[in-house]
DNA sequence: CTTCCGATATACT
DNA sequence: GTATATCGGAAGG
């Protein structure tokens, strides 16, 4: 029989335990640690909020239309990094999921920066603490991930660019609800964090584009979720 | 807490 | 050619 081991803090995470839906892995994704190191010195950030995309079938997905150059890391083995721009300024960093051949990949929102404070804190041009890797930008930059990194595997033990379990969080404060920023789908709770974690970014709602003279102000959300 | 708006790769018509 | 984007910083209340 095939006993399922917690893999213990620290460790790095089998490709294994990526190798599944990406709204299976989100939850127990939270508490992990990604871990980067530079010549500059080395962060790592523990996960305190995720968002789960799923292929081809999900309409926030960047794979929802299909296969593109963009999206293609998405459509490989699971454990490596998705690394997207947008909004003209901004990078975005996800984990692929499942194996090749599907889409599935988790955009890694928040978490708290529990190694190489001052170098993320220089990136992060003296954010505070709390704000250091509180939205999925803020993160790519505390962690000096950019561009590059796309395509990089954060499975592979001899990689500068890592994975590691983290301490098991209690499911209780494991909350869901709906994703951030995305315009389909919004109302599949696909978004997971964990419960007063001062680390969490502010959610807000995707903004419908304001055609000039459509005055539809539509905003706001809040933190409430569905606990797991 | 809120609103405003930047600056551009990417995908679609 | 054009619309949109898995957003953040600044400034106002």
């Amino acid at each position: 029989m095939t006993t399922t081991r917690r893999t213990p803090p620290g460790e790095l995470l089998p490709r294994s335990f990526l190798a599944a839906p990406s709204m299976e892995v989100a939850p127990r994704l939270l508490g992990c640690v990604i871990e980067h190191e530079t010549t500059q010195g080395t962060v790592a950030v523990r996960l305190t909020e995720v968002e789960a995309y799923h292929g081809e079938l999900d309409p926030g997905s960047h794979a929802f239309r299909g296969r593109t150059p963009r999206n293609a890391v998405m459509y490989g083995d699971p454990g490596f990094v998705y690394v997207y721009f947008t909004y003209g300024m901004h990078y975005c960093m996800n984990l692929v999921c499942e194996p090749a051949g599907t889409a599935s990949a988790i955009l890694l929102r928040a978490g708290e920066v529990v190694e190489g404070i001052d170098l993320a804190t220089d990136r992060r041009r003296g954010a505070s603490l709390r704000e250091l890797a509180r939205g999925p930008a803020r993160l790519t930059v505390a962690l000096g991930i950019a561009r590059d990194d796309n395509g990089r595997d954060a499975c592979d033990p001899s990689s500068t660019l890592r994975v590691r379990a983290g301490a098991p969080i209690a499911p209780n404060v494991i909350l869901a609800g709906p994703r951030v920023g995305v315009a389909a789908g919004a109302d599949t709770p696909w978004r997971f964090w964990i419960d007063g974690d001062p680390t969490v970014s502010a959610y807000r709602r995707h903004v419908p584009k304001r055609r000039p003279g459509n005055p539809s102000t539509s905003r706001r959300g809040g933190t409430e979720g569905f606990s797991s």
